[in-house]
RNA sequence: GGCCCGAUGGCGGAGUGGUUACGCAGAGGACUGCAAAUCCUUGCACGCCGGUUCGAUUCCGGCUCGGGCCUCCA
């Protein structure tokens, strides 16, 4: 029995799916205007991680994820604007490289990855809709969401009106009925990319894209909701508000799921601090993907994590160890200890915790899988792709060790040392690794 | 200012009303030509002040400190 902590209602509770043959689970995905950092990276391995989990508890077939692309977005008009360039050139290029990062990490592609440019029809339908209901108005080329006609508005951030609009620092736009209102529909002026609509050439909000995509694939109450801690305010409320009025007040998502952030120092990481360090940087430096993932998960997901050289460095330390416990031995049954941990509202620390102390290879292998680790055979995972020359110069230091001549033996460990390749010496010869 | 979260050993990080996980690092030992890996042993903590209780790190209140959201943000 999973147990998933939901921020709507603040408590940790049994999760008991709609239906347990079509759980469905919708993430907010990238942005697709810049690399992706490691703090972008943690919602998409959280979420993995659980999928995998409802996977091992409901079947294989039992869920249905789906991530969304935002292919269209103020930011990437600038970074389009910046470079020259059509959108597009940005999107396709930032998808591209967040694909690539993900894989690096271990994370599985979701079902389904609807991208916002595909969906801009069903949109306009569902802003229209909404203005039918008497939810949302327009003005001056723009449809905006009336919040005062929905009063469950502000309960998922817990936030009333006057706190609301206390703490506004932006400025008010004339043409809105009321300061709270958000825009589901905006104008486009020349040379900016747009669509037609009932209400000129424009583009959709954010909050609309969500809302849509998660109708059209999912349906109008989906199991889990899942997020960075940030998209609570404005955009999972506003997401939720426009779905419950256009489906006649039910729930849009049973489990509000979201992730802490990462941090550099004790400050949140994030583009506009300028404090990011990126998934591309990291595996450049040479820290293989699969650590990094690991690293995401020694904290429970809903913690801050301090992103750290020492963190990186440990966790590669004990993948290692894991690595060398479970060998080259195929799955086998899985931990019941590990599910538990993950089970208790996705407690990674406590299945790592676990994982530790597993020493048969089979359950090892098989549970840490689960958790998308311990992916490939250690053979694999020390050396990488074979060399011939590192297996002559083994073959070399042997005969000087035969022959006791202990300082070109060690002439020649120190030697493939300092190229990353660890030597050790064991009852069945010298094996090696790289660093 | 409003709302929300956190404070655990050298570091990371779970958890619990009463013998306080685990990982990394450290110390000692076994093994080893030396290393490495492995195994054994081992030291070190629950922000402060009250309250409830036989007993609080765990529950309650206050305080201090740190962080997040309130604007794009995972």
């Amino acid at each position: 029995m999973i147990r998933l902590y939901d921020t709507l209602e603040r408590d940790k509770r049994p999760f008991v799916p709609v239906n347990p043959n079509r759980i469905t689970m919708y993430v907010c995905g990238p942005t697709v205007y810049g690399r992706a950092h490691i703090g972008n990276a943690r919602p998409a391995v959280v979420f993995d991680t659980l999928a995998r989990l409802i996977r091992h508890e409901f079947g294989e077939k039992s869920l249905v994820y789906a991530r969304n692309i935002t292919d269209v977005d103020d930011k990437i008009i600038a970074a389009a604007d910046a470079e020259g360039v059509d959108p597009s050139v940005i999107t396709e290029r930032y998808e591209r490289h967040y694909l690539e990062d993900m894989k690096a990490l271990g994370v599985a592609e979701p079902d389904i990855a609807p991208h916002a440019t595909d969906e801009i029809q069903p949109m306009i339908a569902m802003a229209r809709r909404l203005i039918e209901l008497g939810h949302a108005y327009e003005a001056q080329g723009h449809v905006l969401f009336s919040v005062a006609t929905e009063p469950e508005y502000g309960s998922l951030s817990r936030r009333d009106r006057e706190a609301m609009l206390a703490g506004a620092r932006v400025e008010v736009a004339p043409y809105k009925r009321d300061p709270a209102d958000f825009v589901l529909w905006k104008p486009s002026p020349e040379g900016v990319i747009g669509w037609n609509s009932p209400w000129g050439r424009g583009r959709p909000g954010w909050h609309l894209e969500c809302s849509t995509m998660i109708e059209r694939h999912l349906g109008e109450t989906i199991d889990i909701h899942g997020g960075g801690l940030d998209l609570i305010f404005p955009h999972h409320e506003n997401e939720r508000a426009q779905s419950r009025c256009v489906h006649g007040g039910i729930p849009l998502a049973r489990y509000w799921v979201h992730n802490g952030f990462v941090d550099m120092g004790s400050e949140k990481m994030s583009k506009s601090l300028g404090n990011i360090v990126t998934v591309g940087e990291l595996l450049e430096q040479g820290h293989r993907g699969e650590v990094l993932r690991l690293a995401l998960l020694s904290a429970h997901y809903r913690q801050p994590l301090s992103w750290t050289e020492a963190l990186v460095a440990q966790s590669k330390t004990l993948l290692d160890r894991l690595y060398r416990t479970a060998g080259d031995a195929e799955p086998g049954e899985v931990d019941a200890e590990v599910v538990a941990a993950l089970d208790d509202d996705l407690n990674t620390p406590s299945a790592l915790a676990r994982l530790a102390a597993i020493d048969d290879p089979a359950a090892l292998r098989a549970s840490a899988q689960l958790m998308g680790l311990l992916s490939r055979p250690a053979e694999h995972w020390f050396r990488g792709e074979g060399d011939e020359r590192v297996e002559g110069l083994i073959l070399a230091r042997a005969e000087a060790k035969a022959r006791r001549d202990f300082a070109t033996a060690d002439r020649i460990r120190e030697e493939l040392k300092s190229e990353g390749v660890l030597l050790e010496d064991g009852p069945q010869g010298t094996t090696w690794r790289r660093a």
